[in-house]
DNA sequence: GAGTGGATTTCGCAT
DNA sequence: ATGCGAAGTCCACTC
């Protein structure tokens, strides 16, 4: 793994040495990292007053502002990114770092009468952010927690090899009819309603008994619903953030007893 | 003004140099900072991955944890404070932070293979915040100057409770009709609209005189007047502005009176 | 550009 | 613990 460039840093820095490094950043649109005792003005869709205290001040290269406390998820006070005009001053030794927007029409000032830390950085970052719940996940989430798909539903395989190809998960309801169920991550279209109605076929030769064809996905294309009765199929909605959330629990379980054994 | 103590900062360490920083931090609920190249996986209320990039990792005292991207207001990852369990291990020259807890069940793991800047901070921080002209403020400055709203209207109540939830402020206009008042910070919607409805219901149906409804607000969302109208509902102007006024005039001791009243 | 609804909303307050 | 409403909500999408 390559180091990467050294940020700018510098620790404890005087006033005035500060103020070059964050008028450098907020200049070249880099982001600006400043740890150090500060208060904080706000005026605009309300009003606020922030006394003397150490914090953490991120400005980013969109022109977002965050003040972070010691505690607290939430900034105590910020800006979000747009148009925002940023001024940077020192004088008194405080340094202000100030953000004006015009809509809505608001301003925040920070003033640092002290600086533990201070940072230029330029962070490359092309990474993708995914939020999802995989098709395997779903399928995970069905065995782990078979009501998600209906009571008393009995998981016997999954990823079942048939004919036509493989069944994301086949079981039993609690009337012993056989159910093929097709999972789908987004909303399901035609072609896994086709799909699933030629798994159903191949099980149908096979099996001496009754089949049930079930499509189970987030949302359904529109005018789905007549092809579904036309080949004798169903369709459950399945929630994919209660899926996410019957996997953590088994993750955090797992997790869990991992810290038991070590 | 005395310098601070310098905080732990190492520029560009070694990944098992960061893991003890790290440990330290997340042992002594310190203040954990690191800026480095990671990519992180989330799943509990959702599932989530983001692929690697350089980002800013904030781990706070209270077990609230932050990813931040170089660019928007908010995290792309985090998890808010509470009853966190953090576990910090370095592996084949990655280091690796994790987050879970139980309610919701959920994780977050962050893995950085390459650090530029860590840093282990306490923060002292016991500043005070101060909020002004919030929607309970608004409620204040019309209970303290009911002129705000309208002539001769005087309050009975406020935050009275009635089946559907809560009325902001209550009273009777020169004419002696019940007034029921909702107020809002800023634009009025439907959604506030529909409320004040609702509430109009329930006290018509046990009081036996007319009742006004009355939503007060800075601005109206636009057609909101034909759906006024329909409701039988009256908009009011209410200057925030005015408002503040009136609350910075009035002294804790005309307030801690008009409660005692009321 | 404004309005509407969702969010891994978070947060606080009430029951 | 649970549920509901507010937030300097923010943000994405629709009209």
């Amino acid at each position: 793994m390559p180091t990467l460039k050294p940020p700018a840093v510098l620790v404890n820095p005087d006033i005035l040495d500060a103020e070059s490094v964050a008028r450098d950043a907020v200049l070249h649109h880099k982001t600006l990292l400043i740890v150090g005792r500060c208060w904080v003005h706000y005026v605009g869709r309300a009003k606020s007053k922030l006394e003397p205290g150490e914090r953490i001040l991120i400005v980013k290269a969109d022109g977002s502002l965050l003040v972070h406390r010691a505690i607290g998820y939430e900034p105590v006070n910020w800006m979000p990114g747009g148009e925002v005009i940023f001024n940077v001053q020192a004088k008194d030794r405080v340094l202000e770092v100030r953000a004006v927007r015009q809509k809505p029409a608001e301003s925040v000032k920070v003033f640092f009468d002290n600086i533990s830390l201070i940072s230029s950085l330029s962070l490359a970052d092309s990474g993708e952010f995914l939020l999802y719940a995989s098709e395997e996940d779903m399928q995970k989430a069905v065995l782990l927690k078979p009501e998600l798909l209906e009571k008393e539903f009995k998981p016997i395989s999954y990823e079942k090899m048939v004919e036509p190809g493989f069944i994301d998960v086949y079981g039993m309801d609690k009337n012993g009819k056989l159910v093929v169920v097709e999972i789908k991550r987004k909303t399901a279209g035609k072609e896994a309603a086709f799909q699933l109605a030629k798994y159903i076929e191949a099980i149908k030769g096979k099996a001496d008994r009754e089949v049930r064809g079930v499509l189970a996905a987030p949302s359904m294309a529109k005018d789905m619903q007549r092809l579904l009765t036309t080949l004798g199929l169903e369709f459950r909605y399945l929630d994919p953030k209660k899926c996410a959330e019957v996997l953590s629990r088994a993750e955090n379980k797992k997790l869990a007893e991992f810290f038991e054994e070590t």
